[in-house]
DNA sequence: TTATAAACTACATACTATAATTAGCATATT
DNA sequence: AATATGCTAATTATAGTATGTAGTTTATAA
C-alpha cells in the first residue's frame, strides 16, 4: 500500500476524534470490535479501509461517517 | 457477504447517480477504471467496497463521496 | 531533577478472510 | 437484432487479524 491523500486525511480524522474523546487506540479498537494494531494502521494510512469498518469506527467514535471524510 | 444496510444504500446511490448521468454500468466502470461486473456487484451490495474505490466511483460520477453516503 | 515503571504507539512480520479482477453465459430491456 | 445487466465461478491482490518487540510518552517515586 502506498499512501493516498484520502486515506491519510481519513487516518488523521480518526486520530483527532479519538484523542478528543480521550480514547487509546486499544480502547477505540475494543469499542469498534476491531484489532488494536489495525486502528494504528488506519491512522497511519497503511490500509485501504472498507465501508463496513468505516461505519464501525464512526459508531465507536459517535460521529457521522461524513465527519470522517473531508472534501472541498 | 450478507448485505448490510449501509452497503445497500450506497449501491442504490451509485445506481441513482449513474442513471441520472445516463451512464451504463460499463461506461461508469471505464470512467472509474474498474470492471463492469464489479460495478454491478456494488450496486447489488454484494461487495464491501474500500475507500479508494469509493473515491474512484465518486470522481467518475462527479459527485462528492459524502453524496454517496446517506445518514440519519 | 533523575530514574523507573506503566501505558501507549510504531513497526515488522505472518496468517486468514475477503475484496477486486476477469471470463463466460443467461436473462432482460430497447 | 443489439445493448445492458444479473449471476456464477475461479483467480489474484490485499484487507483484516494477530503476535511480538522496540521505542515513546506520561506519571510517579527516589
Amino acid at each position: 500500500m502506498n499512501k493516498s491523500d484520502i486515506l491519510e486525511k481519513f487516518g488523521e480524522k480518526i486520530k483527532e476524534y479519538r484523542k478528543q474523546k480521550g480514547f487509546s487506540q486499544e480502547q477505540l479498537a475494543e469499542k469498534a470490535n476491531l484489532h488494536r494494531t489495525y486502528i494504528g494502521m488506519i491512522e497511519r494510512a497503511e490500509k485501504n479501509i472498507t465501508l463496513l469498518n468505516i461505519e464501525k469506527i464512526a459508531n465507536a467514535l459517535d460521529v457521522k461517517i461524513t465527519d470522517l471524510i473531508n472534501q472541498q
